[in-house]
DNA sequence: TATGAATGAGTATTCATTCAT
DNA sequence: CATGAATGAATACTCATTCAT
């Protein structure tokens, strides 16, 4: 009598990561202007004008999703890099911690993201996500450099930083599209490409356009 | 009465090119969805009708213009790395080749390119065009390994192919969206990242993960 | 065979005073919020995409009535009305094309007009039209007074125009809402009330229309 | 733990009279359609069902506003002109009353009276309204009428009055709308109209307040 | 009494796409 | 060949109103 159906009157903190679930699923599945708010309510077992009251217009929304995902994701990789180990270390350990991510959430961040890569709106969300992980990429290798006795260009690191950030990314696309594929051997891998440039950088060899 | 204007009455292929061109503004100032019909044609100074007469629905329509990028963009980096210089020499040129014309195209390619990651109805297409690409440099790779007597199994060329291209892409959005930026001393910087890596590759330096 | 259904593939402008025509009676009916933009299409016997292709949003659309209603009630008036006569004789020419024209279009302008009083977003749209007919009950009132050699300051001109026509305005409103009223009639006492003055009529002076 | 903040709990009526106050602040600033049932109880400080437990749905409150609103501008009225004073000092203080009383509540009354002639579901709040207005001018008039041994027919009064009513509205948003003008002067203005007519201020007369 | 949670129903607006001429 | 006219279908968003606690 008093275990009523627990899925209703729900306090508002579980309804939103309710609706942030379902609102993940479905720009997922269906792509950020395919998916309906109409859909998006269903899925959360909600009608939409909470959605409205609690996460705010479509595109507030969809922010929200990334917001989280990309949040998640970052304690995923910051929780398994600390920060007092060698940078190839550490390098190693957030790549797998980053692919393992993709890997066990196929749904989530990296489709999410792949998406609002094409959509003006989301172009500062983004810019922020992209800067965090450039970051701390960037000051990654800076740090190794130093050791090394290296100085190298703000805008350089930044660049090289990007790359490999984006070689991620495409190889998180990658492995969001495999599901039979291994993240381990996909981080692997990219981290041969990654560190193994990078560890040439870091002892001063570079490459000069010929003549 | 004979004499009607000389712009009138065009060959279908002429006509054709100034939609794409149209069409190709548009989607990338506007993204795909935000982009209508009705501005594409006014904008090539056309009725609708004659837009879906020539160039099929929308969706068709932005595979054309990406078509039609994609192959410009292909044909500018194919003239630029012969296929009997050094692997190196090509990549070099190759990105060269690659970042110089989507400098100077700041709204052509990338741009469609990074809006049609996000949407599913692309994904054949986008695939395609990747393909060929990863295809190229995975070529490029496998070529400079054997000579040097290394072999290597195809999913890990891919994957590692894959990684270059995502990381190229990466710096061209960087680019795209910086037009201050250099072209060429980006693909350095490029050069750089990528070739460093892929030379230990080369030599059979490979990262293994710890224990 | 040539005469097919005829009210097919109009031209705009044909179609453009329909649907003014059928927004006219559904404003009229409903008020400006409740009138739907389907139901107004429908009773235009067109689709609603149509409607906003020629004439805008709601409130456009909306304006655009208020508009045409207005100027043809101006030109009634004008038309009535020549400036070569004498005040009090324009003045009840005025007056009696006014109320004509508002017994014979009882959902016509009075009733828009009393909508869009309310709504702020039609405040600058009534405020033009109300000073239109300010401006000439005003500039009727100026010429008589200087014609008997008296100077009025500006203000109080405008203030007494637009008491008259406030009155009017409510006479009309009156007359709307009263099927069975007779329009000159009522031209007659609102004539009485605005030439002669309450004290006047006290003493027993009426005003009387000519022959 | 029993001394509870002291603004809860308050008596009905007391919170019946913050809910009034509040909308008709909300009303009068977005208009009945735009006020939301949500910002009223907000800004009332108190809960939606409070609202409706109160004072009923949004219609019902809006008459409600109407009429509180509506019965102090006839209070006011009704103390300054009392009914044994001559015709012509009964209807000057009245006005004078009356635009006093708009000068000084300019988003009460006057707004809302505004809108409500736009809106169907109001017009038998507001016929009564305006009824009661009109009946103590009609008296008046025909007081002095009567005095002045004539006899006028019935609907010739009501028109009569209805013009003086529908003037003096007019004149109070001219009032309600110019936060510099002179409720005062405004109301000797309507008083010069109303009472001695465009004919006689053509000829010079003009009405003075008295004292 | 008082409220946070919840919703049904409605509506403006847009857009790809196709006839009829 | 070329176009103005026309529409079906979809969708974001709002709001008055009511339960369950």
């Amino acid at each position: 009598m008093s275990s009523a159906p627990a899925f209703k009157r729900l306090p508002r903190a579980v309804r939103e990561q309710q609706m942030l679930d379902a609102a993940v699923k479905v720009f997922s599945r269906r792509g950020f202007h395919h998916a309906s708010m109409d859909e998006i309510a269903e899925y959360a077992g909600i009608s939409k004008p909470m959605v409205y009251a609690y996460l705010g217009t479509k595109e507030e929304l969809f922010v929200a999703c990334l917001h989280r995902e990309g949040t998640r994701m970052m304690q995923a990789i910051a929780g398994a890099a600390a920060p007092d180990l060698p940078a190839d270390v550490r390098l190693w350990r957030g790549l797998r911690a980053f692919f393992g991510f993709v890997g066990a959430h196929r749904d989530g961040w990296a489709v999410l993201y792949r998406q609002a890569r094409g959509e003006q709106p989301f172009a500062g969300e983004l810019a922020t996500m992209r800067t965090r992980l450039v970051e701390v990429v960037a000051e990654m290798l800076d740090h190794a450099l130093r050791a090394e006795g290296h100085e190298v260009g703000a805008v350089d690191l930044e660049v090289v930083a990007y790359a490999l950030v984006g070689a991620t990314e495409s190889l998180a696309d990658w492995l969001a599209d495999r599901p039979e594929a291994d993240p381990e051997k996909t981080a692997t891998r990219m981290m041969n490409v990654a560190w193994l440039g990078a560890a040439q950088l870091l002892h001063g060899v570079t490459w000069r356009p010929p003549e």
